[in-house]
DNA sequence: ACCTGAACACCGTTCAAGT
DNA sequence: ACCTGAACACCGTTCAAGT
């Protein structure tokens, strides 16, 4: 019956001080993120904004958490874009190529993203997870339309999807120029035939 | 005139000892991609086959060095592989998709081979180049037989087709389980419509 | 020509000691 | 409850010294 406590729901500080420092080095790697793509080092981390090496390990156990916390908000927007999609005026092929084209941007601006994306959507102990599922949800409403619509294929699921545009997102990654001459095969190959 | 001759050509060792070191390297570091992934160290490298890190280093500049001696054969293979199925009795569709199959297969079995690939497709400096240089003449010829087939699009270009290749790699890599559902789509969007 | 291994700057990670 | 920073094992990389 005593639940020991500590062990789950590690997330919110609860000292103020402590959420404080939490933000401020939120801040910086989101700096260090844009500075130097997913190079950012938690000992780095620390230095630069002035803190031990324990405090940010005590916050961030790992590097990837650490993207996690900075890209979760990022899968919230995603989440709320397919959303508002749903609820506008095209909410069949047009939103969802829309939506497909936010998503690889979003996917492209960090160097990393893709891979823990995938690794979020297939591991349920990832802090990532959360975001993750509430964006496919949408994402499945989305494509649930554009299929009703008949523009896209029946037997394509949301998590092929969003593999596939992982996909294009990794090349993109690796190299350098961005891989937008695979999206007219990607749409061809999702398209139903006549 | 007179041209200094260090500079370039740093490929085969001019001592029987060298070169037999350089091999028993090579053989200790297949042995460690197969156990370990694409994990492998130098310095690991270098005790395991009990050498000094400096020859280590003196053989393989870098880790991306060493993995790239490791698969170029790989390449090599798959271009001979490309020339066969040209001369057989299906050149065309059927022998593509077969490539397509091979190159997946070998593609996915070290982790880092699809971002080594990438790499060497657009970088002229890496050593892989040739050897991938190579290989992708011949997919090209392969193309150009499925192509004046019928069978795949004609606005379907030799790199692109690799790029979505090693797109399902990168996947398959970062997701653990194959990822051949994403194959389905991918020979969708590169077959021409009716 | 080639090999060795100590040396350096870095990384991730832990943990006793402080407030 | 939280923060600190020294400490440890590791990594990549270099280079004087040996054969």
């Amino acid at each position: 019956m005593a639940h020991r406590s500590e062990d789950v729901m590690r997330r919110t500080p609860a000292r103020a001080d402590a959420l404080r420092n939490r933000e401020k080095l939120l801040d910086v790697a989101r700096t260090l993120y844009a500075q130097k793509g997913a190079e950012v080092t938690l000992n780095g981390l620390a230095k630069q904004a002035g803190f031990g090496v324990g405090t940010v390990y005590r916050h961030f156990p790992t590097r990837e958490v650490l993207l996690e916390a900075v890209i979760a908000d990022r899968f919230d927007a995603l989440q709320a874009l397919a959303e508002e999609l749903l609820a506008g005026p095209d909410p069949g092929g047009p939103g969802l190529r829309r939506w497909l084209d936010v998503l690889l941007d979003n996917l492209t601006e960090y160097r990393g993203l893709p891979a823990s994306t995938l690794a979020a959507m297939h591991d349920e102990t990832s802090h990532l997870y959360q975001s993750c599922h509430g964006m496919r949800a949408a994402a499945a409403r989305l494509l649930r339309a554009a299929q009703d619509d008949g523009t896209i294929r029946e037997d394509l699921d949301v998590s092929t999807l969003l593999k596939l545009s992982n996909a294009v997102a990794l090349v993109t990654e690796q190299t350098g120029r961005a891989a937008k001459e695979l999206l007219p095969f990607l749409y061809e190959g999702i398209t139903p035939r006549s």
